[in-house]
DNA sequence: TTTTTATGGTCAC
DNA sequence: TGACCCTAAAAAT
């Protein structure tokens, strides 16, 4: 589920139900029981999310700034309860609840509180995200075009860009026909901004529709079957020429290609 | 029933 | 490069 799009869906909806409102904050699991307590019973300012990372405020009386800083890492998954909830299960790192909404958190990565500075160091390690910065494409290009490493590397590379994941990888790599061990400074401003712009488009729908959709057959996205939303990723044959989709590890995860479409090319 | 896999990331060597 | 962290569901047996 959490590739950047998630993230963001995850914070809009979370500052809708919770945004102004007095929590309670548990940790069933006790893995996040030092947090759990410090923040039950004040007020939840606002939710935000910066790539593939998500940050709660809460109102706090001290100048340092009251943050919670969850990674969902692979496994992390928010689960919503109907009120009243039944006792959450022994993984359920951490409860979250108001008098109308409850959501239950379990197997994040990071589940942590943190100061203003804290946050602040968090999100100066990641690059530009096109959910935020969608207008920044230069930053973008102007990064990539100094780095020598792969293009399919760089685009997990959250230093790089923010918020893009596995799937969007292999996808956003076939979409612009791109070899993904070519060197990323050996692209063109053009087609590092298509990349982009691209990325800007599909995250985009990604939140709206609270899922990555890549294929397009004109009508509304979320009407597509679920095996045509996305066009190389798990594949066994390319869409367009049929050939067999190579399956291979790029900075250790799975990319998906086709060998014949997707060639090297400025 | 057991094993593998997954849309992520860190750390040590 | 590999070990490891964390959980759940799909796939293999």
């Amino acid at each position: 589920m959490p590739e950047g799009h998630t993230i963001h869906r995850l914070a809009r909806d979370h500052h809708k139900w919770f945004g102004g409102s007095v929590v309670s904050v548990a940790s069933p699991q006790g893995r996040f029981s030092e947090g759990a307590d410090r923040l039950d019973g004040l007020k939840f300012k606002r939710a935000t999310a910066h790539g593939k990372h998500l940050f709660y405020e809460f109102v706090d009386d001290g100048t340092k700034g009251l943050w919670v800083h969850i990674h969902l890492g692979l496994f992390g998954r928010f689960r919503k309860r109907k009120l009243p909830p039944q006792t959450p299960g022994q993984n359920t790192r951490m409860r979250l609840m108001n008098d109308k909404r409850c959501v239950d958190l379990s197997g994040p990565t990071r589940c942590e509180v943190l100061t203003h500075r804290g946050r602040k160091d968090v999100v100066h390690r990641l690059g530009p995200d096109p959910l935020l910065d969608e207008f920044d494409a230069e930053h973008f290009i102007a990064s990539l075009s100094k780095r020598r490493s792969a293009i399919g590397a760089i685009l997990l590379d959250q230093s790089a860009v923010a918020g893009i994941g596995n799937v969007y990888r292999s996808e956003l790599l076939f979409q612009h026909r791109l070899d993904p061990f070519t060197p990323a400074n050996q692209l063109s401003e053009d087609t590092l901004a298509a990349l982009w712009d691209t990325a800007v488009d599909w995250l985009h729908i990604g939140v709206q529709t609270n899922r990555i959709i890549t294929r397009f057959d004109g009508g509304s996205p979320r009407a597509l079957p679920k095996r045509e939303r996305l066009m190389v990723y798990k594949k066994r044959f390319c869409i367009a020429c049929d050939e067999p989709i190579t399956v291979s590890t790029q900075r250790q995860r799975t990319l998906y290609h086709c060998p014949r479409c997707q060639v090297a090319r400025v």
